[in-house]
DNA sequence: ACGAATAAGTTCATCGGATATACAAACTAG
DNA sequence: CTAGTTTGTATATCCGATGAACTTATTCGT
């Protein structure tokens, strides 16, 4: 019933930790405290107090003093602690699963991955020996004096954020299933499901430090069997009301197209999906991706006819995107990412003949930067993202427990 | 380069200022000081300090105190001030240009509206005449001791929200101009200039009090000559990038369709636009909305015609925009408002079969409740949405002045 | 009619947290 | 080795939320 919540003493702590922990981690290179104290207009005391209650939390870390250029004091240079608190990405998807734990400086601690075909397998023991991969590698992380701040799982369909059920995962063949439980994981551990394009989006956030402090805003499209899409404004999933936002899948390119497994038709997914274009070269379902892109890539008629059906479809999709959204930059991820020099000249063409804005703004075509397993990446850097935008509870007990 | 401010000491006061300001302004009827407390978490202490300030600074009252049911000493009900801040709504449109003052308690204080045709009319001329009607609203309301907190002007084009220039506005016949500067207002007034269709967007959240607290995001898809939607998430507008989102009008409904004068082709504009409408009745452009409506509502095969391919259209198109946003209610107004019992099956079968997410969250249409030149009010609705969103600065000055 | 009960609103001492100012620390330049 | 410069810390102050006690205005029971 009560939207907002009032702003109590605390709050200012609050915000201001957090504060200053993005600024540090979000930071090209190391800040120091008098550095923190003149981007954000607070004293020298003040961030003084942050930082050591921050470095304390094992958030931060202090360098070793290097030599300065010209007169003063030199500064002690602060970075996020490596190896202190952790975050855990898991993901099933139609190929592999696995699981990937980050720390705060971004690097990645501890992974496994399991290649495999998982369409069709059951849930339960599928999400079971997930369960059983993470609690290895919880265990080591333990051992090793880290404290993991809870996993986030990633899945290939409609998941309710909210009450984390998956809805339906055509793809896997798996509908109406809370995954969460499944997995076994220690009590207290913080969890979540989330949508493995939307993951994706944000690891690409978190693997460029450049990006995270300037193109904040775009929209990320991954194309494999299914083409999801997930619209990041301001460094901010955008995900809609249920979270299920981005379906760019099936958005339609043609009222009259070809039916589509959703039910209707001449949806995106039946243009530019990866059953359509290995199909249009004559290859399996379950080719890699740098097989296909170097197949899509050759000079003969079939390549380029798929190419170009694929990337007058994107652009079209994405031109509606455009027009409702006002986004000037995309990304391209999965089966996509190695296509892109071939597909843009194709939907290029279709933003600029479709884009109403198009001549004031034009819109950049790239690949996504983070390309293997970015869900994984995505899951463990949201993790961590709640720790560094709240580090409040991890300043109170010095305990390996994790804060509720 | 500095992205987010740090919380100082005021910056406590400010919030929950803007808190209190927006529980009594947003209630279904007036609270008391305990309630507040109750809502917020805070002690009535300092609700109490608070609601003094905004008292004081002319954004609250206090009623006469009703008797109670129970025991106990009667509350002091709280409602927004009637006539003490102001706000102006101005828009030129293709077929009126008006201004409109509002102001907390949501009332219209004042109102100048001129119908004419304005397509092709000179932008300077036009705007120096609006800026005239709106200096005269405002020695009225100044000569009543009202006091105006800003001026927002609503424009059928494509407006560059950051620079307030307006980029082009196909109907009106203009392009590349400042229009603030044009209106000659009072130095000091705070001005801005938004896009016709988002502002009456905003309008219908204004427009009803029980909007404001359940249905915060929205789709508002307005139809006129130009077909124009607004985005609103969680009571706020989602411009995109530069304020250009929403262009529905040019999402693309069939590729292969008629030539829209935007350069593309295959449009919604050219399936669901005005034009379209009222030439598959045989009317004109100009014809009144209340006209057209009873004309395409009548049974006839050309009514049933241009209704059900508009009905379609506009239901692919939304089902685009549902795919991509997840969102489950759209409020349709201009042209459409009077017709959505006729339009509402077509646009339903579209959604029914394209939206993925459908079968778990079923698309809500309605009539835009706010509908007498929405974006009028949604302008002026901005700006007093400002003072309440940060009320600090009117509670310093008594003055008349208006605060920067 | 009168006191007990009850709820609303106010007063005041307290505390958390940011701020300004002064100061100590660590370096460079001449 | 001293003056100058910058970093980081200590201390008094101020702002604003809080909790507890208190005042005010009403209903209810007798």
């Amino acid at each position: 019933m009560n939207s907002a919540e009032p702003a109590r003493q605390g709050s200012l702590r609050e915000r201001n930790l957090a504060l200053v922990a993005r600024q540090v981690i979000d930071a090209a290179e190391p800040l120091s405290r008098a550095d923190l104290a003149a981007m954000t207009g607070m004293t020298r005391a003040t961030v003084s107090t942050l930082v050591d209650q921050l470095v304390a939390a094992g958030i931060l870390t202090e360098l070793a003093p290097v030599a300065r250029s010209g007169p003063g004091r030199p500064a002690v240079p602060l970075a996020p602690a490596a190896r202190t608190i952790v975050g855990l990405g898991l993901e099933v998807n139609v190929d592999y699963l696995g699981v990937r734990l980050i720390d705060l400086t971004g690097a990645v601690v501890d992974e496994i991955v399991l290649a495999e075909n998982l369409r069709g397998s059951p849930a339960t023991a599928t999400l079971a020996r997930l369960g059983q991969l993470t609690r290895d590698i919880i265990t080591r992380a333990e051992s090793r004096d880290m404290r993991v701040a809870g996993a986030h799982l990633a899945l290939p369909g409609l998941v309710d954020t909210g009450s984390g059920v998956l809805r339906i995962a055509p793809n896997l063949g798996w509908s109406g299933i809370e995954p969460l439980p499944l997995l076994g994981l220690p009590d207290g551990l913080p969890t979540a499901v989330g949508n493995e394009a939307k993951l994706a989006a944000l690891a690409q956030l978190w693997g460029c430090p450049a990006a995270r402090r300037t193109s904040r805003t775009f929209l990320y499209v991954s194309g494999d069997v299914g083409v999801g899409a997930a619209i990041v404004i301001d460094g901010e999933l955008f995900g809609g009301g249920h979270g299920w936002s981005g379906e760019l899948g099936h958005v339609t390119v043609d009222p009259s197209g070809p039916a589509c497994r959703c039910g209707a038709n001449g949806c995106l997914e039946r243009y530019a999906g990866k059953e359509v274009l290995v199909d249009g070269v004559g290859l399996d379902i379950d080719v890699p991706g740098d097989v296909l892109a170097d197949r899509l890539g050759a000079e003969d008629d079939a390549a380029r006819a798929a190419v170009d059906t694929a990337g007058t479809a994107l652009g079209q999709a994405m031109a509606n995107a455009v027009n409702l959204l006002d986004i000037d930059r995309v990304l391209l991820g999965g089966v996509y990412t190695g296509l892109v020099p071939r597909l843009r000249p194709a939907i290029i063409a279709q933003l600029e003949s479709r884009v109403l804005a198009a001549p004031w703004a034009p819109v950049w075509i790239d690949p996504a930067p983070v390309a293997d397993h970015a869900a994984l990446t995505g899951g463990a850097v949201t993790v961590l993202r709640a720790v560094v935008d709240n580090p409040m509870p991890w300043t109170a007990r010095q305990a390996r427990t994790v804060p509720v």
